[in-house]
DNA sequence: CGGCTATACCTAGAGGCCCTAGGAAATAAC
DNA sequence: GTTATTTCCTAGGGCCTCTAGGTATAGCCG
């Protein structure tokens, strides 16, 4: 009989596409396998089971978020460069509806691979990067990176979760949201300790 | 043999438990059934099925989060209420890991359960309630609520996940993100084209 | 080119899960 | 006290994960 020529990545291709077509919760051994045209048990040569290989999807979806997102925001700045990243990130949740589910887990899998992987760290790099134009010194650096992360995560997650039953435009409310982030980006407050009223 | 005395609630209550206790993936039939020393066939009389289940688990998640907000909310406005909504729903999200998760993916059950349950939209009543003090008019009061809601979700679903890895205590970012939210919506800006130097 | 080794893929099977069908026992109705 | 209803049960089919061990294919080396 011939062989398939799998390998890891393979594997996690095919489960990363399942995942797109059917929902990540179709993402099962079996069901890779069928579209592989091999039997389940072929796989766990190159995974080492159901969380291994749902954690390689995940650290894909991330390698290729990161990815999308670094082509968009070269050679932008300041607000356009926003834009650029939260709809690169946005764009990609849509289009890769399973694959962006399977980030939404905690990762059972082997540390060694995701330290190897590239995306989830170089992500956090690029926001860093990107608004280093609003002029904001750490400990705000990292909670602006949090601010943003957390907005543009919480508003694909609802979206996708169909959250948004109002009648009001999700596209809408995603302009407005940008441009909500960007006033309080550009208005970043003080520190509770520094403004006036406090008893220090 | 004595009956168990088995509701749909007393299993919705008992799937809960043990969503919080090992995590939203190990709510099998199975499993609630045997915390309930019952058989997993037994539970079919009081619930469709799995996704049944978990549905309502989530639906008694979301009625949950509502009633703590609302408690933590009465009687306070502007950013008291903004901050006291916030904290209430990063803590049921802390308190009750596995019902939160629930409530994160889409329902697949029965429409009239979920017309029947106050939880959701009694959350978005609250969050329109809380924003009343900024002075916002639709759209715009539509847009603040889904950028509040993404925030707080995305807050807390990254926390829960892992995502903030940096040393930066996630509680300190927290503050600081109300702080940067409470900031957009005073400064919420006015609409593209009504602002200077666009075309139109 | 023929044999050796490594390994990709297989069959077989145990055990878990979801769910249905139909039977038995406990409660409720009269 | 009898009947009707509902709860919980046993039995079983189908799909899932994963392991053990066999077979055949590919690469390597003489």
């Amino acid at each position: 009989m011939a062989r398939a020529g799998l390998t890891a990545a393979r594997v996690t291709l095919a489960g990363a596409e399942l995942a797109d077509e059917a929902g990540f919760d179709q993402v099962t051994m079996s069901q890779v396998a069928r579209r592989l045209g091999v039997k389940d048990a072929s796989l766990y040569t190159h995974v080492r089971g159901l969380d291994d290989l749902r954690g390689r999807i995940a650290l894909l979806a991330a390698d290729e978020k990161t990815l999308r997102i670094a082509e968009a925001i070269a050679g932008l700045a300041g607000k356009d460069a926003l834009v650029a990243f939260a709809d690169a990130w946005r764009e990609y949740a849509a289009a890769h509806p399973g694959r962006y589910m399977a980030t939404q887990l905690p990762l059972k899998i082997d540390p060694a691979l995701v330290a190897n992987a590239p995306g989830p760290r170089r992500a956090v790099e690029l926001t860093y990067g990107m608004l280093r134009g609003y002029g904001l010194a750490e400990p705000d650096l990292t909670d602006a990176v949090r601010l943003l992360r957390s907005t543009f995560h919480g508003f694909v997650a609802l979206e996708a979760a169909g959250g948004f039953a109002h009648e009001r435009s999700p596209q809408d409310s995603w302009v407005r949201a940008l441009d909500a982030l960007h006033t309080a980006l550009t208005h970043w407050p003080a520190p509770r300790e520094a403004r006036e009223g406090d008893p220090t």
